[in-house]
DNA sequence: ACGCAGATTTTCT
DNA sequence: GAAAATCTGCGTT
């Protein structure tokens, strides 16, 4: 990650929250019923491109383009384990926020990388921001219903660490 | 510990 | 006009 116009700080960390965002019949995706505006134009890009939006009048959220140009879907990154660069984090997030709290939710993990909409668009397997593989083994991972929405709410698309400390809310 | 008002953009009704 | 893929600060238990 870097800050835009700034000194480029590296911060890193584990995924531990995700939440998918399947297809235009997923009523709780922005682009439900194939709907195409300049916010959700970046969710029928390329994937492996970033997905960045403004949102609640105040806050940045960072998804995962994931499906073929033209096919709307995205992951959503809810939270991280953070691994490097706290201190930037914490100057980034300001004193306000304790160590468990830096990246759990979509807007705090974007104010700790310096996510903005700047990032929109760009690549998330070379450049800035990068997006690595894992392997998690059989089991830890758990799946429940998606956050903060209405529409589709029981579908059980958010994904998570088994115990992680590191989860929003 | 919990609950709610407020921040104020994008999009749809 | 209102709701939304959210978070913070301040009030009350």
């Amino acid at each position: 990650m870097s800050d835009v116009g700034g000194a480029r700080r590296r911060t890193a960390g584990r995924i531990v929250e995700v939440e998918a965002y399947v297809g235009p019949h997923d009523p709780a995706s922005h682009a439900y019923g194939h709907r195409r505006t300049p916010r959700t134009e970046q969710m029928y890009g390329a994937p492996g491109t970033a997905y960045v939006y403004f949102t609640y009048g105040m806050h940045w959220c960072l998804n995962a383009v994931t499906e073929a140009e033209g096919y709307p879907a995205a992951v959503l990154i809810r939270a991280l384990e953070p691994l490097a660069g706290l201190e930037t984090m914490r100057r980034r997030r300001g004193a306000r926020t304790p160590d468990r709290r830096l990246c759990a939710g979509p807007a705090r993990l974007c104010e700790a990388l310096a996510v903005t909409g700047a990032l929109n668009g760009a690549s998330l397997r070379r450049g800035a921001l990068r997006v690595m593989r894992g392997s998690p083994r059989p089991g830890v991972v758990v799946v429940g219903p998606r956050v903060g929405i209405t529409q589709g709410a029981d579908w059980p698309l958010r994904f998570c660490l088994k115990g992680s400390l590191w989860l929003s809310r």
